[in-house]
This record gives structure tokens, C-alpha cells and sequence, in this order.
DNA sequence: CGATGTATTGACCAGCTTCAAGTAACGTGG
DNA sequence: CCACGTTACTTGAAGCTGGTCAATACATCG
């Protein structure tokens, strides 16, 4: 009863408003493959230390470059980007973050965040207390190692999109900025292969992560859809028919792989 | 005695050789203010896991791309970078690492290393046994969030890296580098501010680490060089003579923080 | 002393950016 | 229901940053 009050109470006000609050046990990202089972004493205690549920709009800043004191997440549904700014205005987006991807993690390590993380859609968070990074690794060494995991493979994804960035075409960028992305959320979205994942991304937005600017963005998109590579649906949905043309293009070994991953 | 003989025979071979194997509590990095202190318990559990001290000349590979069961290395000195390659040669290098950086973290966690490793100069390592980061996380909590600093820590200078090659010009890029070799490299060489600091890089590394070609590195150099920024003094050792300017050309806030970080 | 790798420079060119302008889609308020 | 502002998308033209090609100089090393 209490749960559904609070329900409504979020539909009411979705701009700031805490949410109902999943119990963890319950919590439906874990029933997709994309998940590694966890013991009930790391449920036990990611319950513990989820403070709320929270709901904030399309355009949000969850994190403001350069402030200090961050909170700490993990996003539960709806998609945000993580990025970077030159004083002049240039930005650039560092990576693409998808439900189950942990949003903070690299500020609480100095003082002020070195990055802001902006909501793409309406995104639903699952706020943690300050030193819960240290009480997991403290109290539960299976979740310590799991947070080195989700660091190391948002590294690697960062690792990936310098390559691409440093040292390949525009034409290739792109491609393999949209094969990435299809393979991603395909991991949500069982029926993406068909009808289309979600995509969520302006012209812009692919431009500051890229590299590139946003005349040369559409002009690139335009080429790789002229060749059959993407579509964009209604949704909007990004159906990519055939993904290993467009590995090709973008020299990407295929298939990607992703690897089943801790959820905290 | 023992020792003795031991550092002779590296000195025979020192290509691929055993070298003479430094307890952890007399580490001679652990002297340096970059360096947080560590506890008794922590040093012990170090040693344990310490396999052998390895010294690798110059342009050896310590870890081949998409080699498996890559080793686990803490580097104890020398320079070395991080790079991917695409199929038909095109190299990023997405690090340049220097003494107490981690050497194979990211690979630890998926099956087929992401990136290959390569010394820059001789380099003498720590390695260590395949199970290290999860006994490290199990056995002492406090090792265990220092290997997700490092990585968070790792992480924040390969953003750095994205934001240089996306968004700043030939030139702002090339300041970056330059500075951020200056400030990391006088943490371990006191006296690098009046006769600069070892620079073991081509300029194939700078283009690589760049994204640039190899000719427009020098055409970018040539030009920080005759405004003053920087020289290049027999060794080769780089000589930074104003910070601050160097920053206001690469656009980067000064002055640069390092924090006390673990070494493990 | 040739062989190799690195640094250096010029000439030319292309991929990408910038500037400019027009269209389409959508929400808001009158 | 329409006028309007706003945001995203689209396209063309011109120009610059940075890439490619080619040649020379220089150093180190067996």
C-alpha cells in the first residue's frame, strides 16, 4: 500500500521526486542475462546501503563538472552520457552510460568530479550512501571486486572510443559508434534485432562524441544509411540489419562480446 | 651475498632476467611523497604475493594484444605506453605509463587482453601471481580499494586523453601532453624543474599518443619550441621553463594536482 | 662503412570545419 | 486552431587544419 502511494507520488512530480523503491531482490535488471546472479549477502547489503530511489527528467545534470561531494548511483533505467568540457565551450562525451552502468565512481576518488554525467532520457537512479564504495569493499569482498570490475570495463570502453577517435575515418567512427550502441542495448531490449533499439542521441550529441562537428556528423550518417548500414525508425529506434557490414566498415572484430557483469 | 649474485646475473642477461628481488618495506618508491603509506599488514600481504622482480630492455612487449592469461605487473621503473592497434597499423597509444602504474588490470577481467603493453626504456617490474587482484580484494579490504583508486585514478588520465585528441587543436594537444609528462615525471625526479626531465618518446609515440601524423607533430612541436615552452636537452631530457604558460596554451587548469596514491 | 631508425623540411592535397541559410517538427500561448 | 519560438535536421560553398608524399640530413650500430 505504502509502495503505491509513493508511486503515485513520483508520477506526480517525475522532475526530483524519490520513487518507489525496489527491493533489490526484486530489482528487474537482474533478471536479464546481462547480470551475474549475486548472493543474498550482497543483496542484503546493497540494500542496506541504497538510500532511495530516484527520478529525474531528460536533460538533467546528476553530475555538474567540477563539483565536489558527488553522489554516488547506479542507473536503473533510461540512458546518460558522461562528459567533459573545454572553457570555451568544446565538449566531449566520454562514454554512453545504460542501465546497470554505475555513475560516479571516478570522482570519489579526488575531490572534485573531473566529468559531468547528464541524463539523456528520463532516467530512475538508485542512490548510495557517500562511503559506500569503502563499506563494500570492507564488508563484502565479492562487491569490492565488483566495483574494480565495472571500473575496469568502463575503462576499456573509454580505451575504445580514444582508438576510435585517435586513429579512424569519420565514416568508421560513426559505424562503430552505432554498432557499439546497437549491441549494447540489444542487451536490454530482447526484440532490438527486429524492430530496433532505442536511441536516444541528437546529431550533436554523436558529433562531441566523436570528435567530429555536427555538419560532418550528418553528412557521414547520410552515407552509412545511403549504404543500407542503419535505419532510424520511429521512437526513435536505431535497427541496424546487418551488424557485421557494419563492423566492417567501422574495422571492428566481429561479433563484439559482451561479459556477464556485476550489478551494484 | 645472495643478493649480490643475483643482481650480477641480471646484469648478464638483462633482456628477460630475474633480477634481485627488493623486499616491499624497503621498496625505494615507497620513499617518494606520491606514494601513500601503507600499513604493515598491507606490505606483508605484498610480499606474499610478489612473485619475482623482472627487468625487460627497451621495446620489449610485456603484454601482446590479444594474448590471454596476460601476467600482472606493478612497474618499478622505466617508462612503458598502452596502445591498440587497428588491422592494417594504425596505433593509438592510450598511456604512458611510469613507475608504481599497474600494468594489466583491464585485461584481468576479460578473457583476451584489450591492449598491448610495450617498454619505452629498460624496465624493472613486480610481478605478480594470476590471483593477486582477487586475494588482494578478499584478504585485505584496504588493498582492494586501492586497486579500484588506481583504476578510477587510471581511468580519469584516459579521459583526459579523449577530451585532447577529440576536441583540442594540433597545438592545445600537444601542450597537454608535454605538461602532463613534466608534472608526472617530476613527482619521481625532484629536480626535473632546472634540468628537466627523462623523455624516452619518438615522435611517432606523440603522434600515436595524439592522433596526429608524425609530420605534423614536428610542425607542432617546432612551434611550442621557438615560442619558448619547452626544450630538449641532451639524455634526452624534456625541460618544461613555465608551466603555467604551457597550460594557458593547451587550455588546461593550472596548477595540475597529483594525490597520494597506493602502490601495489 | 652501409644499414637502420629518427628528425626535418617543403609541396601538395583532402578530410573535415566553419559559415550561412533554409526546412521540418514540436510545444506553447493567445 | 493558428502564430510563434525553439530545437533538431539538412544542404551547399569556401577555407583551413592537418595528412600524404617525397627527399634530405643525421645519428647510432654492427
Amino acid at each position: 500500500m505504502s509502495a503505491v502511494r509513493q508511486a503515485r507520488s513520483a508520477e506526480a512530480a517525475p522532475s526530483a521526486g524519490a520513487a518507489a523503491c525496489v527491493r533489490c531482490t526484486e530489482c528487474p535488471l537482474r533478471r536479464l542475462e546481462l547480470f551475474a546472479p549475486a548472493s543474498r549477502d550482497e543483496l542484503e547489503l546493497l540494500q542496506d546501503l541504497k538510500l532511495a530511489e530516484q527520478v529525474m527528467p531528460a536533460g538533467a545534470d546528476l553530475i555538474l563538472e567540477h563539483a565536489d561531494n558527488t553522489p554516488l548511483y547506479t542507473l536503473l533505467s533510461g540512458w546518460a552520457i558522461r562528459y567533459k568540457t573545454l572553457d570555451d565551450g568544446r565538449r566531449q562525451i566520454l562514454a554512453i552510460l545504460m542501465p546497470g552502468d554505475f555513475v560516479g565512481l571516478q570522482q570519489r576518488m579526488t575531490d572534485a568530479a573531473s566529468h559531468g554525467v547528464q541524463a539523456l532520457t528520463e532516467v530512475r537512479l538508485c542512490r548510495f550512501a557517500r562511503d559506500t564504495l569503502w563499506r563494500l569493499h570492507r564488508d563484502l569482498p565479492t562487491l569490492g571486486y565488483g566495483i574494480t570490475w565495472l571500473s575496469a570495463n568502463d575503462h576499456a570502453l573509454v580505451d575504445d572510443n580514444l582508438l576510435n577517435v585517435g586513429r579512424r575515418t569519420a565514416l568508421e567512427r560513426t559505424a562503430a559508434l552505432l554498432l557499439s550502441l546497437h549491441v549494447r542495448a540489444l542487451a536490454h531490449e530482447p526484440d532490438g534485432c527486429a524492430i530496433g533499439v532505442h536511441y536516444p542521441l541528437t546529431r550533436q550529441h554523436v558529433a562531441d562524441a566523436l570528435g567530429l562537428s555536427l555538419v560532418h556528423v550528418h553528412r557521414t550518417m547520410r552515407e552509412l544509411r545511403a549504404r543500407g548500414l542503419y535505419e532510424l525508425r520511429a521512437g526513435p529506434r536505431l535497427l541496424v540489419p546487418d551488424p557485421a557490414a557494419l563492423a566492417h566498415v567501422a574495422r571492428l572484430r566481429w561479433p563484439l562480446q559482451l561479459h556477464a557483469r556485476p550489478l551494484i
